[in-house]
RNA sequence: GCCGAGGUGGCGAAAUCGGUAGACGCACAGGUCUCAAAAACCUGCGGGGGCAACCCCAUGAGAGUUCGAUUCUCUCCCUCGGCACCA
């Protein structure tokens, strides 16, 4: 018979609320700590899922076990309510967004309550209410002021199959992050963020954060993509026209035997126009950006190219040399233009190959030897004054020298791009511009903001933009000059709506800004963030960047919102993620109603650390179920106990137990060692089980009283309801922490090992911190021992206090 | 190629300022209870050898340091994740 969990979770569930036990109050008292804690807030698709459960308990266990040692929590819970779902269910089913947004949340909402989430329910927000996007408005008006919003026409990635503009962010291995379908570049005007105004800073200051996972900070690092190198001035023959390239290798300066362009860069066209090159240089170009990205840079493609007919002077020796477009060569990056130098590049070593392009040593280093380019380290060869230095200080060298003469200058070079942000899409918050044909582009006032979604959207999936279609939403005047003008039909990505949104749940009825200061300077940064690993690079980076914006106007005191970050695992079924199309999605609910809300808690936290992946097992749950059936029953015991014997050995051994595992709780809590805190209340209770009616009843009650107040986080329903039973009045949820008395801890008797040659041979039992003389005469005493030693004397004796002998002979 | 994480029983996993490898749990096997089953409870459970005491082997592979290595160093192998014709 199981306990009636049923009952209990709906029970406290409601207690709990009525009592406003999780609402965060800013605290006037100086000596309790403010802790912020924040799992990522969901898209309200309707139905949580086990990957839902598996992020909000490791956050609530966390949030109940601060709350429980004294901290100010503030722990709130919203939705990201913005986006494509919801468009897609108008245009299947022909709903309305709105309606059909707000009714998911409300599932959503019923069933996150269901997982007794230690939620301040007060602050919930959600990203659609008007409420919140005009101040998305506002801040995107505060960073085009800035200019750090601008509009611009540029190659962008279009979905074919979204209908709409992606970030660079959003496309991954070629393919739009939601529906993976080939992203094609598309040349459009479009909205962008300046974020490669804060590279510097989101690169340099991912060394703050100490407590982020490595592979979430390298995997940034990767992004910003930082390169030092040096911008060197090459030339046209003929007509003397500056040509830049980029190159992180100017030590290898005198060996560039040709200069390659981008197929797409200006000066092809120029360079090739009215020689016999025109037309293959065309026909190039014109193929290369049929292509896609993905098809142009695929591993193993042969390096393509032709030549351009045009010459460039290398500037550091006056020669020339020919100037070639091919493939491998990108417009985005650099200049669009490199030196190539093919004995110590192998992309250019290949190329120079198939072109039967000259090739020349600059760089001698050990045995070269094998076919291809030599990229390691040497001394300089064929370079002038250089020859004789190492390549590596010849870099410095070099480019020193260069800009002195005016023959190149130092620059640093960003794989970040601007982070574009309009979306062909209605479900969003509109870009707040007006375009007027008198005044151009024209912000709309803060005055007016919002600019609201219309109420009735057009939404058919077909022939463009819905908004377009709402003649009194496109139609206004324009905030200049009053006559007729059209607002911006595009939205925002929503992932400008989630970039702040930490921000706002520290005031969230907020009417004046975005956020109150004040409020803000109380509760940020993030203590603790919770999330998947997905957003490792898009919502993570963009979060950091706002941050350093509000800050930089003066609203913010912090310059990164997220302490701790802990990526938690994903939860499998069968090793594999679940999904409906794989079949093996395990319903929150269903287990929810078998084995109840904490069961399901208990086994999530147990099964796994955090980080790591978790097999979702039907007869793991049966475990933990078994486990929480036995402390109810411990509870219920404990009401005619009756101990037949009472023996001081064994209630001073329980005693020790109950207080280590306090300790031990307590510290793996701390450090999400969920699964090792769990697996140490099975082994106290297991113990209270050994001594059941051996010890006193006081000492019983102790530590039955022990572990349900240190199962609390992990299984609040049922702890709260063994703590009533146990004749206690007080709420679990706000109760302190239990304490632990160190003088119980220590042991009088240790066992201590026996090894010979390092093999264990023998254990004896000895007091605690026995003299040495005491352990080694013990050990030397022992047969097992006796018998290896072969009556000969040790050589050596190594003894670790309260631990080992280890004789050496 | 570069960067990051990791490799321990049948399974999920413990143990790393070097000190009893496999805690805790699952599965499995045997037992108690029962007319029977379920539940509950008890016992066993890395591999090999031995009636047993006990012995040998074992933390991806190989070397090294050490009285002693899952833990430290080096060289490989493999898995997962990210970036990548980035000049």
């Amino acid at each position: 018979m199981s306990y009636p969990f049923s009952d209990i979770e709906s029970k406290w569930q409601k207690r709990w609320e009525e009592q406003g036990a999780f609402r965060a109050v800013m605290g006037k008292s100086a000596s309790s700590k403010k802790y912020y804690l924040l799992e990522m807030f969901p898209y309200p698709s309707g139905r949580i899922h086990m990957g839902h459960v598996r992020n909000y308990t490791i956050g609530d266990v966390m949030a109940r076990f601060r709350k429980a040692q004294g901290c100010q929590v503030l722990h709130p819970m919203g939705f990201d309510a913005f986006g494509q779902p919801a468009e897609n269910a108008a245009i299947k089913k022909g709903v309305d967004p709105a309606a059909w947004t707000y009714d998911c949340i409300a599932q959503m909402r019923d069933g996150l309550k269901k997982l007794g989430i230690s939620y301040d329910w007060d602050r919930e927000l959600a990203t659609c209410d008007a409420d919140y996007y005009r101040w998305n408005q506002w801040i995107f008006l505060k960073m085009a002021e800035k200019g750090l919003a601008y509009r611009a026409k540029s190659p962008v990635n279009w979905c074919p199959s979204c209908q709409t503009t992606l970030a660079n962010e959003e496309v991954i291995d070629g393919e739009c992050w939601r529906c993976h379908s080939k992203v094609d570049p598309k040349l459009l005007e479009q909205w962008f963020l300046k974020i490669t105004a804060y590279a510097e800073p989101l690169l340099n200051d991912l060394d703050k954060l100490a407590h982020w996972p490595d592979r979430v900070r390298a995997m940034q690092r990767n992004w910003i993509g930082r390169s030092e190198g040096v911008e060197i001035f090459f030339s046209v023959k003929g007509t003397g026209e500056k040509l830049p390239v980029f190159t992180t290798r100017p030590d290898t300066i005198f060996g560039a035997t040709y200069v390659v362009l981008a197929p797409e860069h200006p000066l092809a066209k120029k360079l090739s126009a009215g020689t016999p090159q025109e037309k293959p240089v065309a026909a190039f170009a014109e193929a290369v950006a049929r292509r896609s990205k993905i098809e142009r840079t695929a591993e193993g493609v042969n390096k393509q190219g032709v030549f351009t007919g045009g010459y460039a002077v290398n500037p550091v020796n006056g020669e020339t040399i020919p100037i070639w477009i091919a493939d491998y060569v990108l417009m985005e990056y650099g200049t669009g233009a490199i030196m190539a130098v093919p004995t110590h590049d192998q992309r250019d070593f290949l190329f120079a190959k198939e072109q039967k392009l000259p090739m020349r040593v600059v760089i001698q280093g050990g045995e070269g030897g094998g076919e291809g380019a030599y990229v390691g380290e040497g001394v300089l060869v064929n370079s002038a004054q250089f020859s004789g230095l190492k390549n590596t200080d010849a870099k410095k060298k070099i480019a020193l020298w260069m800009e002195e003469k005016g023959h190149g200058k130092r620059v640093t070079q960003w794989r970040l791009r601007d982070w574009l942000i309009s979306r062909q899409r209605c479900w969003g918050t509109p870009i707040p511009m007006i375009y007027c044909a008198a005044c151009g582009v024209v912000p709309v006032p803060e005055d007016q903001l919002p600019v609201r979604l219309p109420e009735k959207l057009p939404i058919t999936g077909e022939g463009g933009s819905p908004l377009a279609k709402v003649k009194e939403f496109v139609e206004t005047t324009c905030p200049c000059c009053k006559k007729p003008a059209r607002r911006e039909t595009d939205t925002m990505a929503t992932f400008f709506d989630s970039s702040w949104y930490f921000l706002r749940f520290c005031s969230p009825k907020e009417t004046q800004l975005p956020f109150d200061p004040k409020e803000a300077a109380h509760w940020m940064p993030v203590d603790q963030y919770i999330g998947g690993i997905e957003h490792a690079i898009l919502h993570l980076l963009y979060s950091r960047f706002f941050t350093k914006f509000l800050k930089d106007i003066g609203l913010l005191s912090v310059d990164e919102p997220f302490t701790r970050l802990l990526t938690q695992g994903m939860v499998l079924k069968d090793g594999e993620v679940m999904s409906k199309s794989r079949g093996n999605v395990v319903d929150p609910d269903g287990v929810i109603e078998k084995h109840g809300t904490d069961a399901m808690r208990l086994f999530i936290l147990f099964a796994a650390p955090p980080e790591d992946q978790l097999e979702w097992n039907d007869s793991g749950i049966d475990g933990v179920d078994r486990f929480l059936n036995r402390v109810w029953n411990l509870v219920e015991r404990l009401d005619g106990y009756a101990p037949t014997e009472s023996n001081g050995t064994e209630t001073k051994e329980l005693r020790r137990i109950t207080h280590a595992t306090i300790k031990r709780v307590t510290d793996e809590v701390d450090a999400f060692k969920f699964n090792t805190a769990i697996s140490a209340l099975m082994e106290m209770r297991n113990a209270i089980e050994k001594s059941w009616g051996k010890v006193p009843t006081d000492a019983a009650r102790e530590s039955v009283e022990a572990l349900v107040c240190l199962l609390n986080p992990f299984a609040p329903h049922i702890a709260e309801e063994l703590w009533q039973k146990l004749g206690h009045s007080d709420l679990l949820a706000i109760r302190t922490w239990p304490a632990y008395d160190p003088t119980l801890l220590t042991q009088s008797e240790v066992s201590i090992i026996l090894q010979v040659n390092g093999k264990l041979r023998s254990k004896i039992t000895l007091p605690k911190d026995a003299p040495a003389e005491q352990v080694k005469a013990s050990a030397l005493a022992d047969p097992a021992v006796q018998k290896w030693l072969e009556g000969k004397a040790p050589r050596d004796i190594i003894i670790v206090p309260n631990r080992l002998v280890n004789l050496v002979i």
